[in-house]
DNA sequence: CACTCGATCAGCG
DNA sequence: CGCTGATCGAGTG
């Protein structure tokens, strides 16, 4: 089964952010791009997206119906997600995140990201313990970095031990900026 | 394989 | 403070 991946935009008082979507779910999130980001309509990939291949032309029409709305619902949560987030707020639910392709370190670090609940924050070590590999601190940093769904995978949320900012791949004001909405202090 | 590079950290001066 | 070594996942050739 190939993949039909589908982009969307969202519309936020910081700018335009854009959710990108596979057959199983929110597979990314990008910052709003410096400049524009134009051209919005849904974009396929792959070469032709067969659900089943010996499907009849209808039969085919009828699943990729039922994926579009599926995807417009996940849409939907991930709108209200963001704006939650974007607002200093905590999330109440999130789609189906489609995490495939990546190792099981990042996911198992990002399973524990989800755990940092809005307001709070982890130093990359207590990450690193909380996984069960309490050495691979540098490597939890790279994990974070590799955040396919910041913001709503709460990488902005994770600071130096020594109380530092740390980093962030969406630039560090943007971190500082999410944190202050929550209330932490640095 | 054998490298290199980091969104780290604790220890030490 | 700043420097350094240990550590380890991911990317590259």
């Amino acid at each position: 089964m190939k993949t039909q991946s589908v982009t969307l935009p969202i519309f936020t008082s910081d700018g335009q952010f854009v959710a990108h979507y596979s057959e199983n779910g929110l597979v990314e999130l990008d910052f709003p791009s410096v400049g524009r980001a134009p051209s919005f309509h849904c974009r396929r990939r792959g070469n032709e997206s067969q659900i089943s291949p010996t499907s009849s032309a209808p039969a085919r029409d009828s699943s990729r119906r039922l994926l579009q709305t599926k995807i417009r619902h996940w849409h939907r949560t991930t709108e209200a997600a963001l704006k939650a987030v974007l607002a200093g707020g905590a999330v109440k639910a999130l789609p189906p995140l489609d995490w495939s392709g990546k190792t099981e370190f990042q996911k198992s670090v990002w399973r524990a990201l989800r755990k940092i609940r809005c307001g709070q924050t982890k130093s990359y070590g207590e990450i690193a313990r909380a996984i069960g590999r309490p050495r691979a601190v540098r490597a939890v940093g790279g994990a974070c970095g590799a955040n396919p769904i910041p913001v709503l995978i709460p990488c902005h949320r994770v600071l130096a031990a020594n109380g530092k900012i740390g980093g962030f791949s969406g630039g560090l004001n943007r971190k500082r900026e999410l944190l202050a909405r929550e209330g932490v202090s640095l």
